[in-house]
DNA sequence: CTATTTCATGTCCAACAGTACAATATTTAT
DNA sequence: ATAAATATTGTACTGTTGGACATGAAATAG
């Protein structure tokens, strides 16, 4: 089983040798009659290019990964539906690459947390043929949020503290803290570890 | 991390011992204060009982797989929604198992292939208005923390307090603490929310 | 014009988080 | 066998967090 990297110019990035010893990197149009049966390919070309690309792989036996800078959820459903079994970020480290691909040659796909969510959520409600639209109650208690309190919760939800905050936005800690409570008893949350939770559910 | 088969006459499988040597079965009820964080919970019972024990299962931060003998998309979908991550038939071989616990245990998902079809075309279609963002950066190496280390630092980024991951790990709090010292220090994280952010990232 | 909401700030205090000093037992590697 | 890594727990200390009391100014809705 071997690793191949598809990229532009048939450059081989050192974290990709570092992740997998065995590895090489190839041309779009090298592809064809060179990967074997549960080869993994790594496709770090344009989306323009994916389809034909992971189509080609896929006919070999081989397992396509597909590699963007974009963490587009949609770019990654349009990626999986093709046939890719993994989607995954350019800069990914190296122990990231060895789980992908621990993942995906056992038969797995690789799709982000918060991507399963939607995708699971999703597609359980499609098949329930439910004509509801999909009424996220999250988005009617982040209304419940003023504008300020907004802005406060998204700075806490990127792991500021309240000091960082309290010089962000120029107010003193207090009335950071004074924000904070106002969403912790609104969004229901105990402290700003449960927020960023709720928060990263719905506007990731 | 310990396997658990659920059924509802606390049996234990011979394949299901070949398959994972460090196991133990126990009925529906025996479920709660037995499993750990990322143990792997197997679930032989009836439809429904799920809901219930899919919840005590990821409530203490183990992960479950539902086994059944009817391999209905519906149903799975289903198991997969209300928090299991994978869904399996129940006569698999032992070495099909263990490929699943590999993909689980690995941040992955188990389904089928052909159910996994109908996931991402409904989904895909479900999915098409929605604007996403992102930010990934990251160098260090989730291969430096320690298996312990490694259930802490779930633990911690699933939001729960020091006192909480003492409690489920039954240990005391400073050693919580001191794991928590370690992984801060080896992913070069100032705090829990730090961490809570770049496992975000790692395991995306 | 008043009532309400939003935004800002203050002090006090208890709980939590994290580090600096440890020490001890067990397992793993050389 | 010895060294190194791992897992556990202890005390003491500092900084952070969040709630419980507040107050006051500005904008907005009725």
């Amino acid at each position: 089983m071997r690793h191949w990297f598809i990229t532009a110019d048939g450059s081989l990035k050192a974290r990709w040798k570092k992740a997998f010893p065995n590895t090489a990197a190839l041309t779009p149009d090298s592809l064809r009659g060179q990967v074997q049966l549960n080869d993994i390919v790594w496709l770090l070309t344009t989306v323009e290019e994916w389809s034909s690309l992971i189509d080609v792989a896929t006919k070999q036996g081989a397992i396509t990964v597909v590699m963007s800078y974009a963490a587009d959820d949609r770019e990654a459903l349009k990626a999986l539906d093709l046939g890719a079994r993994g989607y995954v970020h350019t800069l990914a480290a190296p122990e990231v690459l060895k789980q992908v691909a621990l993942v995906v040659a056992n038969q797995g796909v690789w799709v982000g947390q918060a991507l399963l969510a939607k995708v699971l959520g999703g597609s359980f409600k499609a098949l329930q043929q439910r004509g509801e639209r999909s009424t996220n109650h999250y988005s009617e208690s982040l209304e419940l949020l003023t504008e300020r309190e907004m802005v406060v919760a998204r700075a806490v939800a990127q792991g500021a503290t309240n000091k960082e905050v309290a010089r962000q936005l120029d107010i003193t800690e207090r009335t950071v803290k004074a924000h904070l409570s106002a969403i912790f008893r609104k969004l229901v949350v105990r402290d700003r570890l449960q927020l960023m939770l709720k928060l990263s559910t719905l506007t990731q």
